[in-house]
RNA sequence: GCGGCUGUAGCUCAGCGGAUUAGAGCAUCGGUCUACGGAACCGAGGGUCGGGGGUUCGAAUCCCUCCAGCCGCACCA
């Protein structure tokens, strides 16, 4: 029960997964008793599924719940699919008939998407990663990052189209300074420490000069000015400073093997041209104020400590636009440029009040029509072995690419602890492999609201609830089929499943789809990484009671059939994750 | 002060549109090795689900309250 799938269905094909066969039929039995009643169908450690339905169905029309579950019953056809038993004070106990299981396992073998339903083809806008022109990516960036772009996969994977959106910080009042210190060190220099990434000790050093030296700081605050102003030397200067972090942050995404590119970069200065208008309009909808000279909008229902109205500053007092002026003209361009069905804005929950705000500007403004789902997925912080922000022994920010480089080194020296056949190259691809799987999984395997603590040692251990062991699991698979010496056609397989841990296998192969619907409509990828994580351990399971290479005919093609499925599954499942799958560890 | 998030086994975490005996990983202890990768598997101990009230036949889950921690709360994004 540690995933439970959205209520919107979408077709695949005429492929039916196991849970919507269940839920259509019972949903006719409960709507024959009482319209538009939740059978409250889930997995069950009881039995196969459960409905639990009738114990609110009991409770509203005053019943006995054992009397409700015999009327439901008794609209109940289940024949050939399940064996249902009322159970306790009422529930609906489902046993899947081997004959049923057989049927949807054959289904997933033939089909490439393993029973996941796709979708009509929505635009859905995913605002992810969001890195800072001239700054270092760190670990603030990881969740962002990695959360954001899992969401992609499984968006794409579903048949959507992905528009992601980094909405780089490349604008604002530091850029006066940054500008200046490039030229202090001269252009040649300055690419050459900026293009081996080493952009923290570039900004730290603009930053230093900037609070110690008044004529720096003077002629940082006149390039600020000369760079809104739209100044064309000033603005290719900037150019430079946003293409070569934008290609640094195309080899941080390389490293983490994330699908963001540099034409998914569209900072905020994208927007510049549009602040006016979302001023002008503001007012012509008489939704600006001006308070404290600054142009304000006061959505109902937010305040501040004094328990007066909270503005949203769109235009500060020295006529400079805040982010809210920003998010609100991305907001437009998204809806009415993209056509965007969804918007998701994967950024920290510190900002929760922010969004609030300004999607509640936005939708008064009529900018975003109720027809628009728009998110703010929010995530919970990093946390270091203290508890408290992660950071390095000195105070530091951790960079992510530092970060990944210490994981990929622990995975090697593992690795090279072992006898292989693997060339150095080889194992040091491999080594980068798992370190990617080690960090994301950690990151996507729990709830995205709450912190999770860094740790490591944990993430990269092969034992437990992690990354590199689910790789495992399928390279075991794999090697299963290396050592086939004829070829194999799984299509003509027939499950009678008669082990135990066959069956087990069998029940958490059919419940995929349910597992890719529930991470997508909760926008919670953990869901996903939670029924992975469970798959391997039926499949290790399984493994150990059953052999399969030296299992007699039928018996051998049947778990043939079944590893090639899991295989699939937890290649296809750790993708949508944005996790490889190694063919050997 | 207002608002948000969090508090579940020694540690890290699932579960929280109420429902049959509260789950997992790690750690600890005890087992399994002449089968396809032991980086594995099986088992055991370990929890008054932060405290207290309430609703309910039934609450980790819903409501109220208190405690503890983190984070927001007007011109930095």
């Amino acid at each position: 029960m540690w995933y439970r799938p959205g209520r919107t269905r979408w077709e695949n094909g005429g492929v039916t997964s196991t849970y919507d066969v269940l839920l259509g039929r019972l949903s006719s039995a409960f709507d024959a008793i009482s319209e538009g009643t939740d059978p409250v169908l889930r997995t069950s450690d009881r039995s196969d599924y459960q409905a639990n339905g009738v114990m609110a169905l009991a409770k509203s029309r005053g019943e006995n719940p054992r009397d409700t579950a015999q009327k439901v019953m008794e609209q109940l056809d289940l024949a050939g699919i399940a064996e249902v038993e009322v159970a306790g004070p009422g529930f609906l106990n489902l046993t899947l008939t081997t004959q049923f299981l057989n049927d949807q396992l054959r289904t997933l073998i033939s089909d490439e998407r393993l029973g996941v339903a796709g979708s009509t083809g929505r635009t859905v806008v995913i605002d992810y990663s969001a890195p800072n022109v001239a700054k270092e990516m760190h670990v603030g960036h990881l969740r962002s990052t990695v959360i954001g772009d899992a969401l992609a996969r499984m968006y794409r994977f579903r048949g959507d189209t992905v528009i992601a959106r980094n909405h780089v910080g490349d604008w604002g009042t530091p850029f006066g300074m940054l500008i200046e210190h490039l030229l202090d060190l001269g252009e040649d220099e300055a690419i050459a420490s900026l293009s081996i990434g080493d952009l923290d000790s570039f900004y730290r050093g603009a930053r230093a000069k900037f609070d110690a030296d008044d004529a720096f700081k003077e002629r940082s605050r006149a390039r600020v000015v000369a760079l809104q102003g739209g100044d064309a030397e000033t603005r290719r200067l900037w150019q430079i400073l946003v293409d070569e972090s934008v290609a640094y942050f195309a080899e941080v995404y390389r490293a983490l093997d994330v699908t963001l590119t540099p034409s998914d970069v569209v900072g905020e200065s994208y927007y510049n041209d549009m602040l006016d208008d979302v001023v002008r309009d503001l007012d012509a909808l008489g939704l600006l104020v001006e308070s404290g000279g600054a142009l304000c909008v006061f959505p109902e229902g937010f305040t501040n400590r004094d328990g007066e109205p909270l503005p949203l500053i769109v235009q500060k007092r020295d006529e400079g636009f805040g982010y809210a002026a920003t998010d609100l003209a991305a907001v437009r361009d998204r809806v009415s440029n993209l056509h965007a069905d969804e918007i998701l804005y994967v950024v920290g929950a510190p900002q929760g009040q922010h969004f609030e705000m300004v999607l509640a500007v936005a939708r008064a403004a009529g900018w975003l029509p109720a027809a628009v789902r728009c998110e703010h997925v929010a995530f919970g912080n990093v946390l270091g072995p203290d508890r408290k922000m992660f950071k390095t022994r000195s105070g530091e920010t951790v960079k992510l690419i530092g970060l990944l480089d210490e994981a990929t080194q622990r995975a090697d020296v593992a690795l090279a602890l072992r006898p292989s056949a693997m060339t150095e190259s080889e194992r040091r691809h491999l080594a980068t492999q798992i370190a990617r799987a080690a960090v994301k999984y950690a990151d996507l395997s729990t709830d995205r609201q709450r912190d999770y603590v860094f740790d490591l040692d944990r993430m990269i251990a092969f034992e437990g609830d992690t990354g590199p062991y689910l790789q495992y699991a399928h390279a075991r698979l794999r090697s299963i089929f290396r050592r086939l010496e004829h070829p194999w056609d799984p299509s003509a397989t027939t499950f009678t499943l008669n082990d135990r841990a066959e069956r087990e296998l069998a029940l958490g192969l059919v419940a995929f789809p349910e597992a890719v619907d529930a991470a997508l409509a909760t926008l919670q990828p953990h869901r996903l990484s939670g029924y992975l994580f469970d798959l391997a351990q039926r499949f290790t399971a399984f493994y150990e009671a059953c052999p399969v290479l030296v299992a007699p005919e039928p018996q051998r093609s049947e778990r043939l059939a079944l590893c090639e499925l899991t295989s699939r599954t937890l290649a296809l499942g750790l993708s949508l994750l944005g996790i490889e799958a190694p063919e050997q560890m």
